[in-house]
DNA sequence: CTGAAAGCGCTTACAG
DNA sequence: CTGAAAGCGCTTACAG
């Protein structure tokens, strides 16, 4: 019998069952290719050395881990958290263990973490956009681990996307503010460098003044991360500005959020001084006073189909392709018409 | 030169490079130990080849990762999100990875996202609380890998901490809830089985109450799991009740908002018809409407303490001890005193 | 400073 | 049904 003091190891199963590493390793992977007795006899082996199999080891000869990479621009807020937690629960009823880690919106972080994920076996990776160097994907390929985009629906891209049409979501959004009444409307947008979604609600703001014939010049932008203090900030330089909006739209919740804080604080009211809209329809929309108009972003959907696409990729080296939801919208109190 | 159809190897480097195996793996890990001139042409090679290592054959190879796994009970809302983001950030800056993975609060799947960690090489685990399975720490300690519990302290266990006194922390600011008048007070509690803050937590309301000589057979329990919603359904209970309470005190501020919210629902007002307390200081606690009295958590420097300490752990094989961190209250509209 | 070789802990054709 | 043995891709004493 060997060293007992260290982590026990498939030899050492072996020995003390009396059988060969081939077998203990059969009667792990694929119990039914081994006989009752001798499986027994292994398995109680196993039980009394509390062994557990070497990952590395594991993955280096059989070139699978059953695990899934995520990572996510942050953890902070929750926006990805509802989306994260059904990819999550449907890796789980799978057999993949999903592994997480954020870049901070930072691109280069970003690239390290995808090769951390990489280096460390990930079978298949979620991401969210496409909006990255090529030679990441170029990498990915090679490596051969598959990896799926979310939060974004793009048809025409080659890498495989799960989401909603951004930019139409948001010009439907606009549609209905300028329906109401709304001329003068500004927008605290998410930083829309290297972030296509951000870019792309932008371009939906834009597409829906066109079609009530706006100008666009008269459309304020102010670009900020999307942290609710921000939201805060860029909400009081536009309340102080020379021409107040009406209607001030948000390149996501958060920011709507922390929007609708500083008008309070500035002793203002929400709607009455100022409409404020937001996307994303995560749990904070609801519960700020006056609930939040938002428009509804299917994350608990989205996040599972991403993981059955992604799960497909990996076993059956399919392709992908596009998956198109719905978002639709959420009109709360938080908008309301211009009185005529 | 081998089939560049694949992943490249040490071994494709070595012969592109025109050098050994070891060579090259000096090169990658501690390059001084190597002259100028094979360094660069092994670099070429790396370069050229586009080689990565491959982790599981390094980690098994070398028994280190620079990976730290934390496991937390949800990814939904922003409890753990601001700690766990100062926890990546100071490992990031000391060469390390962070992965992490979610509980759903139940100690089967935190087990077997213990066990997908270690299996997966991680250096060092952080895990929420103490309160679990003897076995799994028995398991952790054979497995070579030192664990670090956040979000508690307690310096008579022998599991390492970094937080702050649940149980302390709650008593203050009960004490201060009676001190404003409230004597028919309820709570909004966590489910305390098997979660230690949750019950160190209700324990403090406990104390509290004793210390202002209120008989703890008036006080009205309710436990749910950590989600508005949950919060609101228990509010509306809790109002609708014979003995309406003047205080409603929460065991975190995510319940406290649901709370809010169908106080709100209700047609009733916070504070005037009952006051809420919540627990922890996320950003909910002052967007909320009014403003969440709540006890302030020290997220980032818990994060970071963690961190380094962890790092210390598998570096320096410490034993890692209990730090503890101060929590303080904030005292904010949604709580205020009885007329008199 | 560099290389040959053993070893890390598994899996999996290939025999029998 | 089971075993002997090669192989996965690295690292690291040990020589030289």
């Amino acid at each position: 019998m060997s060293d007992m003091r260290s982590v026990p190891t498939l030899d050492d199963v072996a020995r003390t069952a009396g059988v060969s590493t081939a077998t203990v390793s059969r009667c792990l992977n694929s119990p039914d290719r081994v006989v009752e007795g001798t499986r027994i006899r292994v398995m109680n082996a196993v039980e009394q050395l509390g062994y557990t199999p070497n990952f590395g080891a594991r993955v280096m000869a059989a070139k699978r881990t059953f695990t899934i990479g995520a990572i996510i621009p942050t953890m902070e807020n929750a926006i990805f958290a509802r989306g994260l937690q059904a990819f999550q629960e449907e890796l789980h009823t799978r057999g993949y263990t999903l592994l997480v880690s954020s870049s901070a919106y930072q691109p280069k972080i970003e690239e390290e973490q995808i090769r951390a994920l990489v280096a460390r076996g990930a079978d298949g990776l979620l991401l969210i956009g496409h909006d990255r160097d090529p030679a990441l994907y170029r990498y990915l390929q090679r490596q051969g681990v598959p990896s799926l985009s979310a939060w974004v629906y793009d048809p025409d891209s080659d890498q495989p996307t799960v989401g909603f049409d951004n930019r139409a979501s948001m010009c439907a959004l606009t549609e209905t503010v300028t329906s109401l009444g709304h001329r003068k409307i500004a927008v605290i947008s998410g930083i829309t460098e290297g972030n296509d979604r951000a870019r792309a609600r932008l371009e939906g703001i834009r597409d829906g003044l066109r079609k009530a014939a706006i100008p666009l010049e008269t459309l304020t932008v102010i670009e900020t991360p999307y942290e609710i203090e921000n939201g805060a900030v860029a909400c009081e330089t536009l309340m102080k500005g020379a021409d107040r909006p009406t209607a001030i739209m948000c390149g996501n919740d958060v920011l709507a959020v922390g929007a609708m804080r500083k008008v309070r604080e500035l002793g203002l009211s929400v709607p009455d001084d100022v409409s404020i809209t937001g996307f994303d329809d995560i749990e904070l929309a609801r519960i700020v006073n006056p609930p939040l108009t938002t428009v509804h972003v299917p994350h608990r959907d989205m996040g599972k189909r991403a993981a059955a696409a992604l799960i497909d990729m990996v076993e059956k080296r399919s392709s992908g392709g596009a998956i198109e939801l719905q978002s639709s919208l959420r009109l709360r109190e938080s908008l309301k018409a211009i009185p005529r």
